[in-house]
DNA sequence: TGAGTTGTGTGCGTTGCCGTACTGTGTTCA
DNA sequence: TGAACACAGTACGGCAACGCACACAACTCA
């Protein structure tokens, strides 16, 4: 059917799309298909890093775990950038976790060659560092947002930011998963829901969401969607989405 | 008094001290000593960012501020860092807005110097990067302390954090200021102020904060003083003190 | 088909914090 | 010296979210 070969349409992932034919193709020796399965840790507190993941298709949390066994999403990753940003950093392990949220696919790289490809100063390494900027925008807004806001408009605000990485309105994702990324109750979450499900924005069943009103949503959600939104847009030359 | 000339105590910035003579020697030419006053706002969001800051003494606030005129720290920076990372991270503007905390001074160095230097990938580029990282888990700490955990806690970290940069248990702090960077209300800090006072760990008075008991005061804190702490530590060559 | 598992609805008492407001006490000027 | 101001003490009603718990519904698999 389709007569693109590989190298024209070789990954959905905006950072690697974002690069210089030669740099891409020099990269793309390094670079392995790996799925990325529902709920899969990817990486561990503390354990060493040995792969980045620039992913396709799905999503990723960065999650900040607490010693009574609660944890908080810091970040979200989905094909707009990558993860492992600590590898170029000059660290190889971090004490934050990375949790598939919606299963999907990346591009991987070992965590050696990533290093020498940025130490090369070439485009890679600007992007890397403008998405490592706005990644620090996101996790700043939400650490002002997780002290702040309702549960409403956080909860509508991260369904958002999911439709955006995940690039349909169709999530599959329980209550009690949410919760554990927004760091509240499942049973907040459920009525945070409800509420929404009530005026039509969304429809949900046992594990699955959909997003029927985007534009109602964007009203439920609280300011801080926007400011990250922008702040992507901007450095990351967005074109008014994510993907 | 002293027989030490300027290069061999130049500043008490860690990251500069940290730079072989040679590099140091080249960058010293356009590091600038200006004075940091209290509250002096020295970013505002999203204007142009012009200097960098190495801090010998003093603390600086990046803070997040939202719509309703609230505002809540993200991260500290003192002379264990520097701020304007979105300079060599290939942003000339960030969201983010930074607030002397505890007067000092610092050195500073013009945005397109230190992208230049930054570029030459030696060794203050390395410097900033793994600065970078241990921001990034100290934004995300915060994320998910701003969630879970109650004031006294909060309030106990933050002021351990203060000490570590201030080189100094006298801080000049009203609960008015540390209410802003908390998130929360004048009147919740003051009570959490007085539990340690009543405990004998601080000894407050109109805008003067002393911490007696730093052992008691860790103690006190929350978790994320120790996680951030190490990670600082590891990532920054610590002694075990910040300064 | 029926038992077990997983996900959601809902309720209830509790609590930490909010918003607000007013008082009292140091400090700083005129 | 006294007025004005900035900072801290304290109180009170209100509420969002918490922890917990139980019932029911949907899906899975023997």
């Amino acid at each position: 059917m389709s007569s693109l070969n590989a190298l024209s349409t070789p990954t959905r992932n905006r950072i690697l799309n974002a690069l210089p034919p030669e740099e891409f193709e020099r990269l793309s020796a390094y670079l392995e298909p790996v799925e990325l399965m529902l709920g899969e840790v990817l990486y561990r507190p503390n354990e060493p890093i040995t792969h980045v993941y620039f992913p396709n298709v799905g999503t990723v949390s960065i999650v900040c775990q607490l010693e009574d066994g609660k944890s908080v999403e810091a970040g979200m990753v989905g094909n707009e950038g990558m993860f492992g940003v600590c590898v170029f950093l000059g660290s190889v392990t971090s004490p934050l976790q990375a949790v598939v949220q919606l299963p999907g696919n990346a591009l991987r790289m070992r965590a050696d060659v990533l290093r020498a490809e940025f130490k090369r100063g070439e485009h890679l390494q600007d992007l890397l560092l403008r998405y490592t900027q706005a990644f620090i925008i996101q996790i700043a807004q939400t650490a002002a947002c997780n002290r702040i806001h309702p549960i409403d408009g956080r909860l509508a605000r991260w369904l958002l930011m999911c439709q955006d990485r995940a690039a349909s309105g169709e999530l599959q994702l329980t209550h009690e998963f949410i919760a554990v990324m927004l760091g509240t109750r499942r049973a907040g979450v459920s009525e945070a829901a409800a509420k929404l499900q009530d005026e039509g924005i969304i429809r949900y069943r046992r594990g699955h969401v959909s997003i029927l009103n985007r534009h109602g949503m964007e009203g439920k959600s609280c300011e801080c969607y926007p400011v990250v939104k922008k702040e992507f847009d901007r450095l990351l030359g967005g074109n008014g989405r994510v993907w």
